[in-house]
DNA sequence: GCCTCCCTGTCCCGTTCGGAACACCTACGC
DNA sequence: GCGTAGGTGTTCCGAACGGGACAGGGAGGC
């Protein structure tokens, strides 16, 4: 139970840096060089950890990779979730865009070429779990089906088509070198997505997600 | 015998490591606040190494700076030593340069208000010992008597200048954000110097060192 | 085919490290 | 004065790590 996801206790500070040198290890070897070229050698070189290290802490590279995405990503859905009284749909798109804007570099590498398909995959999926929930606000009364992990395959159609749609203005927006402000693209994702709602609920308007 | 600087065999992974992390983690530092405001406990949290293990590294935090900035001179002496039969002097003087250059940050924290001053007074001491070297040529027959380490006590009064000299033009540059290119700045520190020794040699004229 | 080379994932033993306690010192408040 | 707070440097034990070995598995040469 010292995987990390599962355990978290207030780790040992010796696995904590242990894990961060080989996630700062990981992301810059990825920017250099690309996922599925790395072993997990030259992971441990860069990171100055041991192989035997490496393997006690993750299973292999995808599980260290899966680590790292899956922090990111709730880092992400923060952005929109959190101070969801105090700020405008708007206001938490900006941030959303902002955060990525200020880890640029590192979702660039893990959604272009050079990180393996199945961080868009997985991007997608987190989205769409996320817009899933905000389409079907927390009816009062009804218990919180999801613990905190997995929404399951329940995604409706809008929810599914509406991640796959955030996931791709994400990195069209990265693969373009983002050429316009943050506030922009996240205004017109909003649009887009408003479009998508309205069209869904069979033609009423809607702009908030 | 494991004090670094001692032994030296192949150190194990975990303190070259360890070592590594608290150097960086004293540069950072000091840029941020200055050498003398640290802590040892502040050095440890950043570099994500426990205190203890400082510690079973380094007597305190001077002798910390001390190996860090032996390595930077080490280095830097290594740009006008290293290669003496393919380079000219001049070569020697920009290569200097451009390693003070390169590493602009680093000298500039130590050399500055925020690195204290023994940091300037070791590398005058170096740049001393350096000149000597280069004014006194090895002359054949007459064995070599520094044994690697210390000079000793017996600089000249040109060397001690010039040595003097070499650290403030250092120090001038990076106090004024280095206004010109390192060509410039090798090429006029040497021509300064060629007038400290022609005088030193009663008017005979000289420019390399 | 066979052989070499490299990477993977697991194991063990000796070493280094983290955590926490400890006495000691200095500075500050009062 | 006395007490508190925080930094220093040392010591100890259990835990994580490094090094090296190991079997197994492709990939490529010939």
């Amino acid at each position: 139970m010292s995987q990390p996801g599962t355990g978290r206790v207030t780790e040992n500070l010796r696995v904590r840096r242990t894990r961060k040198l080989l996630r700062d290890a990981l992301v810059e070897l990825m920017e250099e060089r690309g996922f599925d070229r790395l072993t997990v050698g030259e992971i441990t070189g860069r990171a100055m950890v041991s192989r035997s290290a490496f393997y006690r802490n993750y299973h292999d590279k995808f599980h260290l990779a899966e680590q790292i995405f899956d922090d990111a990503m709730a880092a992400l859905l923060g952005t929109v979730t959190d101070d969801t009284a105090t700020r405008s749909p708007a206001e938490r798109w900006v941030a959303f865009f902002e955060h990525i804007d200020r880890y640029h570099r590192f979702y660039g590498v893990l959604l272009s070429r050079k990180g393996s398909p199945w961080f868009a995959t997985k991007m997608r999926a987190a989205l769409t779990d996320m817009v899933e929930r905000h389409l079907r606000p927390p009816a009062e009364g009804r218990a919180p089906a999801d613990d905190g992990v997995r929404g399951g395959a329940s995604e409706s159609l809008p929810a599914t088509v509406l991640g796959a749609m955030f996931t791709q203005s994400v990195t069209w927006w990265l693969e373009h070198d983002r050429p316009c402000p943050p506030e922009e693209i996240a205004a017109r994702s909003a649009r887009l997505a408003g479009a998508v709602i309205a069209a869904a609920n069979g033609g009423a308007e809607s702009a908030g997600a």
